[in-house]
DNA sequence: TGTACATCAGTGAACGCGCGTTCACTGATGTAC
DNA sequence: TGTACATCAGTGAACGCGCGTTCACTGATGTAC
């Protein structure tokens, strides 16, 4: 390193940016503690002192998809969404970044971090509010609220994957609101 | 080999299975050539044989696992069952084979096998069938019938990543078949 | 303001390992005549 | 029925590689006095 700083100042949010690029652009495989210092310029040894193993890296990386996913919600929430849209919104991220939505919503990986933990419900969380803002309690509200999690979860999934066959000028978006909005009739 | 025959006689099929059982032991991240030609009591060379290279079997791994899902809602819409009983087939397959779920309907590898596509397309067939018989065609027959696979596909991945929380005794069957009762109304 | 010292962040060499793939080979099987 | 031959399935040695992890280290930063 010559004009760069002994320090790097920010080196565990630098890998982690690095991490998420990495995976959306080749997938999990993709993924090895020594590319992903390459990659940011760093010493291979250098990761460890953030993360500890490679799964601890993973689980960052896991985490700061819940976070941007909980992000991406917020935003259409105080946007004024109706949970119609903040379902949009959900969809929008999984055709964002397909690998980390797939990777976030894979087979959990134990021991999973207190960290990580917490931003999977706090993205989950945001859901729940968009719900309850929107109508008066009822019966049936929390299963309903599921159901609607699981449909747009599971639209996005298919789409993703290629399974459900739609004209080229189709959109997501239009599918998940156009369900959605049946559902509620 | 001393009492082994030199040929193996169906090592393709012994193979895939081994692999199978390997990903949902371990996730794919186990499934190396070597270690399944160790399990199979192999050289590590055989695979190649049948496979190609390790993209080949994964390939038909994933092209097994939906022949074995078609298989699966197949016996459930030959039992006489209603679209709803075949979602509940759906979701019980998911719960009983995780991982491969997960690789099945993970971002798709290309090149996809011909094969592995026909098997997709073979899938998705029965549940297409069970919509078919069980209702008077409708305009809006095939978004319905969409937002039913997507629901149970949703219900069953946030199910078995533990993203759903329930009471101990409560079942993913239950859900699911609450879920598509509820929709049908 | 200056100095001593502790702590933190990153380095680079070294380790041993399992991997995918290639290759010339050999044993078994099937087929033509 | 017997023989020759082609094809197929599996072997085992060898290759080079990138990986995760450990380790003693050094440079930079922060803090106590």
């Amino acid at each position: 390193m010559s004009r760069e700083a002994y320090h790097h100042g920010d080196l565990r949010t630098a890998l982690v940016e690095e991490a998420v690029a990495t995976i959306e652009e080749g997938g999990l495989d993709a993924l090895s503690v020594r590319s992903l210092a390459r990659r940011a310029g760093v010493s291979h040894a250098a990761p460890a002192h953030h993360f500890g193993d490679r799964h601890g890296l993973v689980d960052a990386v896991i985490g700061e998809g819940f976070l941007r996913l909980r992000d991406a919600l917020a935003s259409a929430l105080v946007a004024g969404g109706s949970p119609v849209e903040v379902g949009v919104a959900y969809s929008r991220f999984a055709l964002d970044n397909p690998r980390l939505f797939a990777l976030m919503f894979g087979p959990v990986q134990e021991p999973e971090s207190a960290t990580t933990r917490a931003a999977k419900d706090a993205a989950a969380a945001v859901l729940r509010e968009s719900v309850r803002k929107d109508a008066p309690p009822a019966p049936d509200e929390r299963r309903r609220a599921v159901a609607a999690w699981a449909t747009t979860h599971g639209l996005a999934v298919l789409w993703v994957s290629g399974q459900i066959a739609h004209e080229p000028d189709a959109s997501l978006e239009a599918l998940v609101r156009a369900v959605l909005l049946d559902a509620r009739r």
